[in-house]
DNA sequence: TGCATGCATTTAATCAATTGATTAAAGTTG
DNA sequence: CAACTTTAATCAATTGATTAAATGCATGCA
């Protein structure tokens, strides 16, 4: 699936509209959001739902895209490299392990974005296809073309695939169950020092698991 | 919060009620289910959830009860022991992590409450506070316990806290992901096969994560 | 046993409120 | 003027809740 085609990114009333689909749908559910609600967070009038997308169905489905439109623009910070040594691999590993969790837990559109995916995904939304072809799969593919870089395995393997889900997975989880784990650790939010703490737990699996595969 | 007090197990129509209460709030959300959707699945009438619930958000909160009823009955699989060797202690955490993929996986309860109960985590429902002080918090605590038995280290450190949970996270994630990880790997679902190639994961996983430790 | 009593439960009908959608008119901009 | 956009009013449909009546069912008494 392409990155759709180069649709304008949406001004005015539209955008407002598409933020406020972001926010509700995410923090709601896309049924327990009414469109009155919609419009009013966007400061638009409910007919402007029906003329822009149609209804709500077609708003939901215009969110879907604008996530893909900006996950494209993020087209994974960290360089690709085609040959990397080992300790490049794992250097690699490290910094896109980095900069997910930085996705997941800093920037703007993990207040709202973010949210709103995980609930797309708890329903099988529409976005689903959009988060699969965009993110979980380039980020997956590349994680296990690195892991076999650092570790000589092959990276079509169900049990790298497996690993690396497994890695993702931990990162995903903290953001999922957020409420849960501050609550254990007597946490008030997840800021800047909580990311930091999560960041180096993740790099110590990440050594742990390469440290596993040298010596088996 | 003690298991509240000791209700009996609900029968005939209000238990029927519960159980689509768990299908439905779980299959879509608290808001997507109509009262009449519950009553027909529950073959029932619409009144009988005011009658025995008071209303629909009654019937959500019977249905949280109705978990931690189910999951007081079911004690850790493992016995406690409470000094176990460092031999001891990880043949637990490996039986603990297999109870855990167990229960997510495998059985009548994962295919209903758990969906449930993961939906009511992203809405913050009144099930997370069951959730928590049934299940995450007793499971957490004795990995933490157990996983200092057989370090060395101290179990109340957030580090020790956040690797535990990092454990806990890959396999809840396999669960939550589920859609996108059969997707990947090509699995038309995930069987016993399927079942058993997560579990060796994450044992490896806790293998290399021990390993680690032992070899600072 | 036969029958009446009393309570628990279920049923069908109705309620006001809210839902998403539609429409024609008014506004805005180039 | 002509297009695009926004507005306010109205629509039928669905929502959760409520009500009084009907049903089931065990118990007590003759």
């Amino acid at each position: 699936m392409q990155p759709t085609n180069i649709a304008p990114s949406p001004e005015g009333t539209r955008l407002a509209l598409i933020e406020a689909g972001f926010r509700l749908f995410g923090q709601h559910s896309f049924a327990a959001t009414s469109t009155r609600q919609l419009a009013a967070r966007a400061n638009a009038n409910i007919g402007s739902i029906a003329y822009h997308f149609g209804g709500k169905d077609g708003l939901r489905q215009a969110c879907a895209e604008e996530v893909a439109r900006r996950m494209a623009a993020i087209p994974a910070a960290v360089p690709i490299q085609t040959m990397p040594s080992i300790g490049e691999a794992r250097l690699q590993l490290q910094a896109i392990l980095r900069s997910l969790v930085r996705f997941l837990f800093v920037g703007p559109q993990a207040e709202t974005m973010l949210p709103f995916m995980l609930r797309e995904l708890s329903e099988n939304g529409p976005a689903v296809e959009v988060l699969y072809t965009h993110m979980v799969g380039p980020i997956h593919g590349r994680l296990c073309r690195l892991w076999g870089a650092a570790t000589g395995q092959d990276p079509e393997t169900d049990a790298v695939r497996l690993l690396v889900f497994s890695l993702i997975g931990q990162a995903l989880y903290f953001r999922v169950g957020a409420p849960i784990v501050t609550r254990r650790l007597g946490w008030p939010n997840i800021g800047p020092t909580e990311t930091a703490q999560i960041t180096q737990t993740l790099l110590g699996t990440l050594d742990a698991l390469l440290a596993a595969a040298e010596r088996p």
